[in-house]
DNA sequence: TTGAAAGCGCTAACAT
DNA sequence: ATGTTAGCGCTTTCAA
């Protein structure tokens, strides 16, 4: 807050009027006669008058500041998310103080009471991979700050969020590695000790179990980076026994495998066929282009910030907490299909 | 900010001490005994005592908070960058504001004023592609906040900037195009207003000229997204008569050429040579690879927020502007390679 | 070693 | 229609 700017209390001397009739002047008040409200106005713009919105939170008490917590930025599904929630909290008036957890357990917990610090008025959480103990989260919501979750949920900590139908998304997508005449489908699975790696999971297995496809455990791993991808399957290429096909959890992690596989002299999808999760642009500009699951990144942003508007603006109320669902479609391209 | 938070004053009155007393036990002040400071602390850990930044901010008359404008997080470059201010300032203990002008002039400047309402104690911008008006900027400066430009700079104001060196860059992408036996080279450029946009065009000029090879405007357009990059190419092939090589001002739309350079039956690069800007992912994911140029979009970033950090710290001290140039290294793929 | 008091910039209830 | 006053939560000078 830098020394020298122009305050209401500066407007009022100059003007020789109260700093009172200042702040109603600028707030458009029915009780300023429109004399002075012009006289106001056109010194507040002349001077370029900033209002402080430190003081002015301080007084409301209410910010006018939301916080977001998110894992890494550097993913385009993240990206787009915050996209949207940037686009609502604009629109809306509000601020956005950005945290970003880096995966880090530590780091997240640290976000969480920064936030509080700064009193925001309201929180959109992702949580790390790394995360298991979620007192941190709890505690927001002791403190009286609506906690809203988008994609990373935390199932013990009930709130509202914004969630993929993972597991039918999963379950599409395999159930298509399957109508391409595929029988040994290996998964490469995010973390299971989140939500959405774990539905992810159900899916894939429910789909097989339909299809009355024995689940073979050792083409289950977990894997979720390109590097990952690529690895395991040179890894399994060296062991010899390949699966048909492969779905990723993620975009960049089957486009790890693709890569691996085409390397060591297979095609795809002609010897094998593969998919990933998360439509991302990555999806179309791969060779072959991946086949693939949307999950509208950027409409979840922007649900997640208007639940946790609602929320801001129920003041405490109470009411039922919701979980919105949004569906991700499966969009099939090049990498899975084998007839035609 | 929500009603019920644990203040000083609340601790001070249930441990029968002023606020004051409270508040220095809190900061360590060496005057405090270690009595009463053990005694603060527990009550404060006890009760959870979150410090009111807000409240402080006002007193201080300093917020731990800058401000960030960018003009669209959803690429890989941006979003690179804030993951490196972020990082920076997680570590110095300051907050980040962030905005998204969604490259629109308009919401730009209500981001500025957004920003230094909110006391923000320094700002971070990058330009949008509309901006050509840059009072707003200069506002900025006027009312004593420090401002560093990354990547998309304004010359006219004055300020810290950390840039690419893009015209070299240019100069090293074209000048390797003309390498690979290329002679006709098309660039495809990113908007003029830009500085990014002029010196990525000169150095592709530049290249040209020194290898004696003649500038022929009808080869060099306006196409700065993966769409325009691919109708620009639709659009020449139509025209019956198709550069050897394409350079464009960034991956996605070096990418976009070679998918309708593809969809024509060209093979890229045995008869068309291309070459984007930027590296993102997308350049090792794309098929062929392809050959670009290694911006250091987390180093840009780091380097930005240290820069505005120092110029924070200075406390309005003059000291001449500095400009921090770093080189983006030429990275050499499948997409441009004619002979080995 | 601690307390009392003032004030950061703003707003709003209560005067007038 | 406008002014007076108090106070949001915190820090800090000055006094004790």
């Amino acid at each position: 807050m830098r020394t020298g700017q122009v305050t209401i209390k500066d407007l009022a001397r100059m003007l020789g009027v109260a700093p009172s009739t200042v702040s109603r002047a600028l707030q458009g008040h029915p009780d300023i006669s429109s004399k002075t409200r012009k006289m106001v106005n056109e010194l507040a713009t002349k001077l370029k008058y900033q209002p402080n919105m430190v003081a002015q939170s301080l007084k409301q008490r209410r910010s006018n500041t939301i916080g977001v917590i998110i894992p890494e930025i550097v993913h385009y599904f993240f990206s787009q998310v915050i996209s949207g929630i940037e686009d609502v909290t604009f629109k809306a008036g509000y601020t956005v103080i950005f945290c970003q957890s880096n995966e880090k357990y530590d780091r997240e917990v640290n976000n969480a009471r920064t936030l509080m610090a700064h009193q925001v008025e309201g929180i959109l959480v992702s949580v790390s991979k790394e995360t298991s103990d979620y007192q941190h989260l709890s505690d927001i919501q002791e403190n009286g700050i609506p906690l809203v979750f988008f994609d990373r949920v935390v199932p013990s900590v009930p709130a509202d969020q914004v969630v993929t139908n993972d597991m039918e998304a999963a379950r599409l997508v395999t159930r298509h590695l399957i109508d391409q005449g595929r029988k040994r489908i290996a998964h490469f699975a995010a973390p299971q000790n989140l939500v959405i790696g774990r539905e992810r999971k159900e899916g894939y297995l429910k789909a097989l179990a339909e299809a009355g496809i024995p689940y073979d455990p050792a083409l289950c791993t977990e894997a979720d980076t390109f590097e990952k991808g690529y690895h395991e399957v040179v890894r399994l290429c060296a062991s010899g026994s390949l699966p048909d096909a492969f779905f990723g959890a993620n975009d960049l992690t089957a486009i790890g495998a693709i890569k691996a596989l085409t390397e060591a002299g297979f095609r795809v999808p002609t010897d094998i066929s593969v998919a990933g999760f998360s439509d991302s642009r990555f999806a179309e500009i791969s060779r072959p282009t991946l086949t693939s699951v949307d999950q509208h990144g950027f409409e979840m942003g922007t649900l997640a910030t208007r639940m946790l508007l609602n929320r801001i603006n129920l003041g405490g109320k109470e009411l039922p907490y919701e979980t919105t669902v949004l569906k991700a479609n499966l969009v099939v391209r090049e990498s899975s299909v084998t007839h035609r």
